[in-house]
DNA sequence: CTGAAAGCGCTTACAG
DNA sequence: CTGAAAGCGCTTACAG
């Protein structure tokens, strides 16, 4: 490879010093329009770019975030639906890209139980300059460990550190306990509970906490054998709705985990001459096109708004001198009534 | 946040020169045992991890490798199979994990149409040490751009510049003929193709090529009408099906261009009262959980491998001085033999 | 508005 | 085996 354009080239080629170049690239002291005209020409001519690394050593600022998931890859975006796991990028990287940050994507391999973990590692060698988290469940050290060295953390999605560090989520424990409310006031008393995952995830514990105290507070009694633990495949819906139907006493509704288990809880019911939603009313999170599809009733959980929000929250830390409260972002969902609840037909 | 450990920290506290610490820590240089294990010591005690931008500047290594895709991320990470995606990713990662690499990931932003495309200024501001292009399309000067400057690059996928530029990737042109070609051997000559997506993706277009070409050496007549342009969503493979079915000639056999659109058109044929294989023969790509499930005759794409080969051999190119004739590596499939194609019960 | 100089935290010849 | 010194390519006081 050739040699690269440095900024002493350009100050060569200008007739000007190094620190104007530098002046006048960043906008960073006033520069004499004539002598900027010249410093531009030139960079444009030689296609100078600043070296990252140099600028780096001394701005002590990579402009790179990290993502992270404290899972192995297959799980974090298996978990995360196909379309839904895009679309949280998709808002991460909108306001990077607008803020001129680059993306780097890290998760804990199984197995690989080095000494340091990863992000710790990423963090002392400053590989970056923030991090996003993903999917963090129970074991918070790592994030204990970040925020005690004052490294800039925002948590996408559900975490057990309210108020200590910041977030950006749809309130899973709300928007569970409001799709159990609206089967309840439909008169609903015998209510089902699909985990969109294992509980490990907090997001699957949060919704469980939503579901169970929504019951809690109508006076219902709640059951174990009205939990079903599902995971991303529509199978997972499918068997979850034959466990329910062969209970001595089967649920009359159906919270689904998501979009897709409701598709399985539908399928289900087709094959096996249950209507809904008059033998199962059913309601759903995530609000995909599946939703829309086979009219499911759905509750949205925006992911691209929260990598969006988080990306910008993450941003705004970095250029804070003092420290402040953490900040808890929540993201609005909306209800989504279709067919699948009875709500709309009101033949439930 | 606290000031950093430096270099210079554990050589004070060792009582040693900072190019001993460099030696010891690197391995670069013979250190004496008793010395370096005091360095070790203090590395440890004081969380020692040396600056990357620093290392880099002087290194003029990042350790950074860029998956880069130059189209929007939604169509990225949608065209992509769900699991698919996370086997792509979990290959580069274990790799990348394993050399001490860190994986960054960008992709171009319709509108966002800067004047220097995203992937040359990380190139120029040399943020990353090589990179992984997927998804390219027919409008590869961004990748010469690169090759021409000699910054290291490998295509995961389909391209238009083989024996230009390094590769890998299953054969798309070869498995979309093995598919078609089983397809004839089992008698049939009315056979349909169902793209995985648009064209201008070069892995559709290959295997367009692979099918026509089957069609071409078995002398079977190519119909216009028997090529459907599909996409991610279950819903194309029905979609097609409906489009063949009311065709005056519709085809006997179909070739699916993922599982999913296999699984539509399953779907379509339950609806309809037709048989799989009896009516409709069907094969299909990808050899996913669905295959497996629905009884989908399928090759193999194994996404995985081609994410761990790539990301190997990007790595083999960074530690090569001179230039080498490029690489194209082929990832070998197999052809799942199942229910739906009517080799396995005869009775087709 | 401009330049000379120090320094960011490393690696790497070069001496010894 | 070890250390003093140069230098990677920038930014940023500091002078003028």
């Amino acid at each position: 490879m050739s040699r690269n354009i440095t900024i002493k080239d350009i100050a060569r080629e200008a007739g000007v010093s190094i620190s104007t170049v530098s002046f006048a690239f960043n906008g960073t002291a006033p520069v004499a329009a004539e002598t900027k005209a010249r410093i531009f020409e030139v960079i444009k001519r030689l296609n100078y770019q600043p070296n990252s690394a140099a600028r780096g050593l001394v701005t002590r600022k990579t402009n790179n975030i990290c993502l992270f998931t404290p899972h192995p890859a297959s799980d974090f975006f298996s978990f995360k639906g196909n379309s839904v796991f895009a679309d949280l990028l998709q808002g991460i990287g909108e306001v990077l890209d607008q803020k001129d940050h680059n993306l780097l994507i890290s998760w804990e391999n199984l197995g690989h139980k080095a000494k340091t973990p990863k992000l710790i590692k990423l963090m002392r060698e400053r590989a970056m300059d923030g991090v996003l988290i993903s999917l963090p469940d129970h074991d918070s050290s790592i994030i204990e460990e970040l925020t005690e060295q004052n490294f800039p953390v925002v948590i996408l999605g559900s975490n057990d550190l309210k108020n200590q560090v910041n977030s950006v989520d749809v309130d899973n424990y709300e928007i569970a306990y409001r799709n159990t409310q609206h089967l309840i006031d439909l008169g609903h008393t015998r209510i089902a509970f699909i985990s969109p995952g294992p509980l490990e995830f907090l997001v699957c514990e949060d919704r469980l906490e939503g579901y169970q105290d929504a019951l809690d507070s109508a006076g219902i009694k709640r059951k174990e054998e009205y939990i079903y633990i599902g995971d991303e495949n529509e199978s997972s819906g499918r068997k979850a709705a034959e466990h329910f139907r062969l209970l001595k006493e089967p649920p009359t509704a159906i919270v689904a985990g998501r979009d897709v288990q409701a598709v399985g809880v539908l399928d289900y019911a087709a094959a096996n001459g249950l209507s809904v939603p008059g033998d199962i009313a059913l309601v759903s999170f995530e609000n995909t096109a599946l939703a829309d599809k086979y009219g499911i009733t759905s509750i949205t959980t925006n992911l691209y708004e929260i990598g969006k929000e988080g990306a910008k929250l993450l941003l705004k830390l970095l250029n804070r001198k003092k420290d402040r409260p953490a900040q808890n972002i929540s993201i609005p969902s909306e209800l989504i009534i279709r067919s699948s609840c009875g709500a709309q037909t009101g033949s439930a």
